[in-house]
RNA sequence: GCACCCGUAGCUCAAUUGGAUAGAGUAUUCGGCUACGAACCGAAAGGUUGCAGGUUCGAUUCCUGCCGGGUGCGCCA
């Protein structure tokens, strides 16, 4: 039998049926398979000892016994070993890594491997969403970058992802823009650079309306006639979107972001009333000083700190279109999960948000979604303070995302004046390769962290050429594509017929590496974390690069030159299938 | 005041949610290009996992209490 795809799951079900066959399976026995250290095997069993010790029995003898139960073709694939107090370690033979190698040949077959997992699940991923009128920020990039991340992975995995920019296009902040607009737009710099002069309004409107001014009582005039449909305020804020989702739009493009919706706070204007409406008849909301709210007495701090879902006014907030949010997620994407991409601070809110959303879906007995917040933690300078310039404003994103393919493009013209005359790119490909580098190395650095720490901005180590970083990754992939440039080898068709099992330590480490990309992507996916993607690429062009240093590819043995290619291949694909999971651009030269 | 997140090698970070001797990169020291990209590889050294208890075969991980940093807590989103 040829070993699955996922090889910790296969090994997974081969351990529940032994266990059944021992009669543990109803006594709740759990295998608990996992990557394993590679100084003891490719995958470790540890559930014997959890089970021995409720069963009050030998942990090593109930190893034993598993192993002795095990199906002969697990004991085919890999050599088994018990250590320490019951552990169960496996390591595959290498003719089951050659032929697991083999048949994983192409990005399109990983992928078709990999979609059983959340085939027919529609999730729905909400990231991004900035403010209409303003200027994309460094603030923004994360929520982009990781949202982007997650998308590929679950689609990866086999899901219908709806990628859903949940925009700020709706409140008070309008009546103060519409306010400024009339009174000091400037049609020329308008025209040049509508978003600039917008959030230049917006400045001024804000500043000129304090409150208890009367300035804010027209402003708040202005808000009102837009939200009862005065047309000329409704076609500024019209306006004002349309430009705002175009500068977005180019942010987005040197992302590799296309969104399929951009369904704003104002789309759910007109589905409040009934948000309003079910949350007080199924009594979860409650009137408290004019406004309405919903309180948790389970919870220790909800119980006491309100859901605000519509103001003393009678004016709609964000619980209120949040909540009209996710009924229209549930309803009408009939979403299985939905993804929120927001920093840390708004950790309260959905929490508090996702218990309200779950009551009200009990009480109506609609179905309810996985409801997951993946919040990241702040960026910031090298200082630990938030990242800005030094004038203390807060850095443009497209001026960030510039910087970066300035820098880049630095490192990139300086190696190639090194190289020797014939081997030298052109300054349009050198640029093209800056663009790649640049923005890559953003997007990595972003990812390659655990997001719920805070994140220390440096253009040093993003860009460095060594360590966890996109540079390094992408170098790797140039190795492997240079050697069959010069060697006159197609990549998309290598001659790998007659390739033997590995047999260097170096190709046996590259091999086993291999193998687990399928775990890296499930784990990635499962705990919404691309940085397990990202640690375990690294691993793999490690092995890379040491199997490199170590095997000469190109030499007279058909067989080894087979094997060897056929691991080069395998790494490429592996390499480039898993960065094009996290959004990057990956390159021929660099 | 209440709550959440963070605290791991000089520095920047991991540790697959309770598993084996806590791992990488960087900086430091040493070694390797007449091998397909040395933007690389190999090696050494670097630790009381903030502190103090507790739970157990086993704790960076879970519980309690402190210390330090960040953040949030009714009409901004």
């Amino acid at each position: 039998m040829d070993l699955p795809f996922h090889v910790a799951s296969h090994l997974d079900s081969a351990l529940r049926a032994a266990a059944s066959q021992l009669g543990w399976a109803d006594r709740g026995f759990q295998p608990e398979v996992r990557v394993a250290d590679p100084a003891h095997g490719d995958f470790q069993a540890n559930g014997a000892l959890a089970f021995a010790k409720r069963e009050k029995q030998n942990p090593r003898a109930v190893a034993q016994q598993m192993v002795d139960a095990l199906d002969a073709s697990v004991k085919d694939q890999f050599d088994l070993s018990l250590a320490g107090p019951g552990f169960i370690n496996f390591r595959l033979k290498p003719a089951a890594l050659l032929g697991w190698i083999t048949r994983h040949d192409s990005e399109p077959h990983l992928r078709e491997a990999a979609a059983g997992e959340r085939r027919g699940q529609t999730w729905v991923v909400d990231y991004s969403s900035p403010n209409t009128a303003k200027q994309m920020h460094v603030g923004h990039l994360r929520s982009a970058v990781i949202g982007e991340a997650l998308c590929r992975l679950l689609t990866f995995n086999g899901a219908t992802v709806i990628r859903d920019n949940h925009l700020g296009d709706w409140g008070t902040q309008f009546g103060k823009l519409i306010y400024a607009y009339k009174r000091w737009v400037d049609e020329a710099a308008l025209a040049a650079d509508a978003i600039e002069e917008l959030e230049r309004l917006y400045k001024l409107g804000t500043a000129a309306t304090p409150d208890d001014s009367p300035a804010l009582d027209e402003a708040r005039a202005e808000l009102v006639k837009l939200q009862n449909g005065d047309p000329e305020n409704v076609a500024l804020w019209k306006k004002f979107s349309d430009v705002s989702l175009a500068a977005f739009q180019q942010i987005y493009d040197r992302l590799g972001i296309r969104f399929d919706h951009n369904l704003g706070e104002s789309f759910y204007n007109d589905k409040l009333t009934r948000v309003y409406a079910e949350l007080s008849d199924t009594g979860i909301a409650q009137e408290s000083e004019g406004a309405l709210v919903v309180f948790h007495p389970e919870h220790p701090r909800f119980k006491t700190q309100p859901f605000l879902i519509r103001k003393a006014d009678g004016a709609s907030n964000y619980g209120s279109t949040d909540l009209a949010t996710a009924v229209y997620r549930a309803e009408h994407f009939k979403a299985d999960g939905i993804v929120i991409v927001t920093d840390f601070r708004q950790a309260d809110h959905f929490e508090q948000l996702f218990l309200t959303v779950r009551k009200w879906f009990a009480a109506k007995s609609y179905r309810t979604p996985e409801l997951h917040h993946v919040t990241f933690g702040a960026v910031t300078g090298e200082d630990g303070k938030a990242l800005k310039t030094r004038s203390g404003d807060v850095i443009r994103l497209k001026l960030l995302l510039d910087e970066a393919e300035e820098r880049a493009y630095a490192l990139v013209a300086a190696k190639n004046a090194e190289r020797p005359e014939p081997e030298r790119m052109s300054d349009g490909e050198c640029r093209d390769i800056a663009r790649a580098v640049g923005i890559g190395a953003v997007q990595y650095a972003d990812l390659a962290q655990n997001r719920s720490s805070n994140y220390v901005f440096s253009w040093d180590k993003m860009l460095a050429l060594d360590g966890n970083t996109a540079p390094y990754l992408l170098y790797a992939v140039a190795r492997v594509r240079s050697i069959f440039r010069k060697a006159g080898l197609d990549p998309a068709q290598p001659p790998v017929a007659g390739a033997t099992a590995p047999e260097t330590p170096q190709e046996l480490a590259l091999a086993r590496k291999l193998v687990q990309f399928a775990d890296a992507v499930q784990v990635a996916t499962d705990q919404l974390r691309p940085h397990f993607l990202c640690l375990y690429l690294f691993e793999l062009a490690g092995a890379y690069s040491g199997f490199y240093a170590a095997d000469k590819v190109i030499v007279d043995d058909p067989s080894v030159r087979a094997r060897r290619l056929l691991l080069c291949h395998r790494t490429l694909v592996t390499l480039e299938t898993g960065l094009h999971l996290l959004g990057l651009r990956t390159l021929e030269r660099m």
